[in-house]
DNA sequence: TTACTTAAGATACAAAGTGTAACATAAATC
DNA sequence: GATTTATGTTACACTTTGTATCTTAAGTAA
């Protein structure tokens, strides 16, 4: 069934599918949530459930691709305009993180579909192999990039992962300085230069 | 209901659901598999399965559990053979996936219940926590401990997941090496020794 | 406004899956 | 060999799924 995007509409109906979806999943779990549930839940009947989405993965899908495009159009926005002030790409990774809290707690539960967790480490090891070609042009590494890039972006994902987990122990700002920090430790050395000077984040206030 | 775990029938039974769960996920993803199907490929009666499991997701977490005991109890062993003698639990832990692989790669590929995966990392912290105690004694870190344990559990247990997902492209040795070394790089800076040496891993030969 | 197009709602239905019960059979334990 | 305990068989009520048909309502364009 082919539907038109633009029509008021579908747009309506797919937004709230989609809010309803991810409230009951906080509520009761993936598993739990029926076809039927979110259409109650969202106000429509349950054929129109299947008229937008094959099944409840498609739907969980839609959600989480609309939230990583979001990350990635404010990453592109914010790069262009503060990168070179010192806004690191995981400032805006917390940032949006705090900001769509919710959705975050189920890409980062283990529901998130291998794709869109996938997708978010990828973006984050390109940004990472940026930084260091960046950093030390064609050097020559002797550690493979691909594999600095993942070790990296999967270091900054799970530590995001831990810190939401834990109800934000410590304040965003600290988190990605820090996530920085710990990371570049590695790359420095990858890169030949452990000596790099590298001053250490500031202790965070409170909790 | 209540079973005795050392029957030979209950541990049969157990074991039969268990296998057969792992095939069907494998064969055609979690969310596709009905308890019909599962007891059926266990040679079984449905209703067995609901004597001992509550659902799926309780099944599940039984075979995952059962892999992280494992884990845990072979880190132990090895630990007390030759830890010393410079295996380190990373490479304990690739060679452990490598053995189970199908359990492993559904652990990863987020269907791994939360909990197991976190106490995977878990672990992984807790050693790598006891790795820089035992390098610098209660030698103060300038950036807190629970951060920098996880930050660096992270980065193994996805550089892990990344050479399962790319289908093993480098070996064991030199994953387990490398993951190390990345890892070390970032704790000697927080320790404050970015000049420790750290010879580096030898490039593979082969892909 | 009217006519046209398209999406959503109401109702119904077959098929599959879930969870439980009562009773019969087979395997383990003593 | 008798007893205990686990599994198998059959049956049932209930929920969920996926689809079909028809009606109503909302958007679009003359």
């Amino acid at each position: 069934m082919v539907f038109n995007p633009d029509d008021p509409r579908v747009r309506k109906t797919r937004r709230g599918l989609q809010e309803a979806f991810i409230r009951l999943i906080l509520k009761k779990g993936y598993d739990a949530v029926s076809i039927q549930d979110i259409a109650t839940e969202a106000e429509a009947a349950r054929i129109t459930f299947y008229r937008h989405y094959a099944d409840k993965e498609e739907l969980l899908t839609d959600c989480l691709n609309t939230l990583y495009e979001d990350l990635a159009q404010t990453t592109e926005r914010v790069s262009k305009e503060a990168l070179a002030q010192g806004i690191s790409p995981l400032r805006v990774l917390y940032d949006h993180i705090e900001a769509h809290e919710p959705l975050y707690r189920i890409l980062f539960s283990s529901r998130g579909t291998h794709t869109v967790l996938e997708r978010l480490r990828h973006h984050l090891a390109t940004h990472a192999l940026k930084g260091i070609q960046d950093f030390v042009g064609a050097s020559d590494l002797q550690i493979p990039p691909d594999i600095i890039a993942y070790h990296a972006a999967s270091a900054q994902i799970g530590l995001a992962m831990w810190w939401l987990d834990h109800d934000k122990p410590y304040p965003i700002v600290y988190m990605a300085q820090v996530s920085v920090w710990l990371t570049l430790g590695g790359l420095l050395r990858a890169l030949g230069i452990p000596e790099f000077p590298l001053p250490i984040p500031a202790q965070p206030s409170g909790g």
